[in-house]
DNA sequence: GTCAAAGTCTTGAGTAAGACAAGACAGGGC
DNA sequence: GCCCTGTCTTGTCTTACTCAAGACTTTGAC
């Protein structure tokens, strides 16, 4: 094993858990601190400078185990591979960059969010609604700056209407 | 080539999007307008009721122009693989169950979206958002009532904060 | 009806992301 | 310090696609 100085800044947040401290789950914990909205690939890629022989199937193990334990939070905007962060517990969303894949969190404008609610005339008033989850997809300002530019592959969803 | 009866209703909305009539491109449109919010696996399997021999290459092929030319859409609930629908044009979202990955639209409660607007202060002001996409995960009705079962197997995204 | 061009489909290979399983290893309670 | 159990490594496999090349079909022109 590797001689690497693991901060204890991670212990207690792992053992109050239930999950034992080890160097993958301080890894990663680090690489998510560093680079929230990474994905499984760029967090083994981060951790791996500390660690060269960490498995991928590690990181996924932990990654996992955090979500379950409720210290990451896992999304998936469309068309892309998971991201993890470690902002949980508030009411956030996301912002994605259509060009440059960015994402940045952004809360909700209002205080109550009456459209997150599904009307009750609806079919979905059948459903007890826990969760809302909501990607916002435009172009940064940087891409936005250089839009003129005349090659511009777009992420997904190729989106062929345009809500609100 | 199969004897096939194709009915024409598609005709015209395949050939106003500049798209050629074929029998794989009736298949799964007449799949989707059956079932809508299927994936790509299950539109092939009802297409290959009509037509055994139907590639599942085809279905990724139609499925991409469909959603190119406007006349479907694509979207992708977390943890599962993308699903499509023939609804477009309007402003609706969906709410997926848990546990029985069930899919129902809904319209928005409200003509307008306040908290579909990044608050100005965020670093979200910046982008020029152009869409957004809101899928509400929860427990319908069904599955409610047989909740009390020990054995819940719920589907992603694992949320460990409730959200609006 | 025939022809040709362009679009579409079939076939086959390839890729990315992640799941599953088994055995080795290490954390932490005692 | 020991031992149990959780975690990691390694290897294999699956799913959901994408890419490419060649065969086939649709469609408009004649």
């Amino acid at each position: 094993m590797l001689l690497v100085v693991m901060r204890t800044s991670w212990d207690d947040t792992l053992r109050a858990a239930g999950l034992r401290v080890t160097l993958p789950r301080h890894l990663v914990l680090e690489a998510l601190e560093a680079r929230p909205h990474s994905d499984a690939d760029s967090i083994l890629g981060a951790a791996r400078h500390s660690y060269p022989n960490l498995s991928a199937q590690a990181v996924y193990g932990v990654l996992k185990a955090l979500v379950a334990a409720g210290i990451a939070r896992r999304f998936e905007p469309a068309g892309a591979s998971a991201l993890y962060e470690l902002r949980v517990g508030d009411n956030h969303h996301h912002l994605v960059c259509r060009r440059c894949a960015t994402v940045v969190d952004v809360d909700c404008a209002v205080a109550s969010a009456p459209c997150l609610t599904p009307s009750p005339s609806e079919t979905g008033a059948d459903f007890a609604v826990d969760e809302a989850e909501v990607i916002f997809w435009g172009l940064c300002a940087a891409c936005r700056a250089s839009a003129a530019a005349p090659d511009i592959t777009l992420l997904t969803p190729a989106s062929t209407t345009t809500e609100r």
